[in-house]
This record gives C-alpha cells, structure tokens and sequence, in this order.
DNA sequence: CTTCGTGGTTACCACCCGGTAACATCTGTG
DNA sequence: CACAGATGTTACCGGGTGGTAACCACGAAG
C-alpha cells in the first residue's frame, strides 16, 4: 500500500476536509490561512489546492456538509414521534450530540462574516433548521407564520447556546442539561418557580 | 469655529469610534482594513493611529464600551422589579433595544476569534449577563449554580436570536415579538398548545 | 510676520497570504 | 527496465494590510 503518508485522493480529500473544518472552527474564516491548514495536515500547500480550487470553495464545501449533516440530525429527531413534548426534548439532544462536531462552530460560532456568499449558505443552513420547527409551531400552535417563526429562532438559539455552553462544563451531566432545557422550553421559566 | 471638516480630538475619536463600530459590525474583524475604517470616516490612515495604538486595541474599546452598555441596560431591566414574570419581559426588552446598536452585534454576531484576547473580553461580557441571570434563577428556582447557568445561557441565547431575528423581519410589531417571546420563556412551548 | 502647537496628508516599508508554475518522487503495469 | 500517471515539494509572484516616518496647513499668540 502506501508507506510514507502518501495517500490517496479521495482519502486526502477526506483528511484535508477533517482537518480544515477543524482549524476553521477554531480559528475562524480570515484568521486561518490555506498554509496553516496544509501544514496542520502534514502536506504542502499546493496539494490542499489540488483538491480544493480556492479557500472560499473549501469553507463552503465544509459549510455544506455541516448544514445537510445537521439537517438531517434534527428532521430525525423532529419526524420520531408526533408528541411535542417529546420533539422538544428529541431535538436539543440533537444539538447536544452535534455540538461536538467542530463543523457545528462553523454554522452557529463563526458568525464571522467571512464573504457574501458564505454568509448567505451559512444563512440559509441556520434558515432551514428554525422552518422545520417553525412549522411544527405554527400548526400545533395556530400561530401566524412570521410568530412561529421568530418563536422557532428563539428555541434554536436557546439550544445552540445551552449546548455550546455545556461543552465548556461537561460537569454537567449531558441527560441532566437536556432535561433542563427541555423542561425550561416547553413548561417555560414559570415552571421552575417555587419548587421546594 | 474650525472649518474644512477639522475636528477636535475628542469630536474626532468619538466618530472614529462610531464609523468602526458601524463597520466591524458589518464585516468583522478580519475583513475590515484600517484603511476602509478611516476612508468612511473620510480622513486617512495615520489619524487612526493617532487615537489608537492598534487594530486591536480599537476593536477591544468597542467591545469595552458595548460590554457595559449591554449590562448596564440588562442589570437596569431586572433591577426594575421583583416580579420574574416582569423581569423575562423587560430583560427581553432590553435586547430588543440594544440591537439596534452596531456594538451588538460586535458582542454576539461577531464570534470571529479575532484574537485570544479579544475573544476572551466577548466571552466575559457574556458571562457578565448570563451570571445576572443565573443568580436570579438559582434563587427563585432552587438550582444548583451550573444548571442556573445552563438555563440563564439559553435564555440569553433565545433574546439574542429573536432579537436579531426581528431585526430582519421588522414587519412583526416589537412589542408582540417580545410579548410572544417572554410567554414562551415564562409558560413555555406547552402553553401555545391548542386547548380547544 | 514669525513661531509654535495641533490636526491632517502622502508615501512608503515589511510582512503575510492566496494562488501558481516548475520540478521531484513514488507505484503499478507491460 | 521503461515509462506513464498520480502524488507531493520547493520556490516564487502579486496584491493587500498593519503600521510608520516625514512632511503640510491652518490658527492663535507674541
């Protein structure tokens, strides 16, 4: 096979996506350069070009990937059973698990306005997530659509925040976090009041 | 007085401060030149530097600045009153009004980690609104401290996102988005639910 | 009218970074 | 072996950007 890390294309592509997504997720868009990556990745620079014709187009390929990957998380979580209760709780889980994949930080931390265009896809991953839950809303609730929609961005910044916020205190029991949210999103903060 | 677009250097600074916090809000750290910063305050480069040390050094006074007036309004908000249900509307509210301000988005839209210490500073300014938060919560719901947080996190998440939200979708009145808001965070997702 | 402080400008440097051309090295196959 | 094709590397260019040195213009005071 190949000795001496030589590898080969569609396997370097796979690395090169690995490592950049985790790089850009650190570092951000502008403050991450093409070299940085390459080296990061043992290779040199014009191989990552070899792959990728421009850094834009590797950002958004990574982009891509992170929204149909989260998409596809948070339908599952949404289309498992009709009880809202139980799809509240179904999709801050999602978040949770998604939240350590280091292309989560590229759709919700990397606010980073790095071009028009990967604004705009960064936008409409974010766009496609908050419908799906602003439909679920709309119907159950009898909620006008703009309403249901601002209440389903609300929800999904909640969880993008509880869940990014756990990563830095994994003290906290993951199952406890969710049930936390869970209970705070569909009992609200009134719930919580006087509960001795 | 002085003609000719002549300013004193307090008049100077101040819309020096004003022109960037515009800009990097539009475009990030990174992405924004200091050039273009004294270009749109129609005056050249050196200028700058003579206010400010640093690229840096002039996005961490925007960050400083935005930090306090965020807690400021935040702090007088729940300050206002003992009743939570209050506090939920008026710290909404509060967002709501602050995110008409370029500095916001300098706080929360800018994840971009610019630098160590400039990401550190926007990480505390955070940290600052959620502890406020937090505190009221552990009180009145009996929580321990990091489930406080977990919650106060996504609360401050939920303001952030419905208020940018709105700022996109003005057509929706800001005090029914606010309204609806502070019902989801006060009775939950529960109490949308069609009772008929 | 000179002089001095203050607010401003032009022109430049050094460095970094995206992107590319030319060259080198490995591997499989007849 | 020969050689063809794919994998990688060194070395470079051109443009943009943070930051600076040197110089200019205006107004007030003696």
């Amino acid at each position: 096979m190949d000795r001496r890390g030589r590898l080969s294309a569609p396997q370097r592509r796979e690395q090169l996506l690995a490592v950049a997504g985790d790089k850009f997720a650190a570092h951000g868009f502008h403050a991450l350069s093409m070299e940085a990556i390459a080296d990061a990745a043992g290779v040199s620079k014009p191989v990552l070009y070899q792959h990728f014709p421009s850094k834009r187009a590797l950002y958004l390929a990574l982009v891509d990937d992170a929204a149909d990957e989260l998409m596809r998380q948070v339908t599952t979580a949404l289309e498992g059973t009709t009880d809202n209760r139980e799809r509240v709780g179904g999709a801050i889980q999602a978040f949770f698990e998604f939240v350590g994949d280091p292309r989560f930080r590229l759709l919700f931390l990397t606010a980073d306005s790095a071009d028009d265009e990967i604004a705009a896809k960064v936008d409409s991953a974010k766009r496609g997530v908050s419908e799906a839950v602003a439909k679920l809303i709309a119907a159950d609730a009898g909620l006008s659509q703009s309403s249901a929609e601002l209440l389903a961005t609300g929800v999904q910044g909640l969880a993008i925040a509880g869940a990014t916020w756990w990563v830095d205190h994994p003290e906290l029991d993951p199952e406890k976090a969710v049930a936390l949210l869970g209970r705070l999103l569909w009992r609200g903060l009134g719930g919580f009041e006087r509960t001795d």
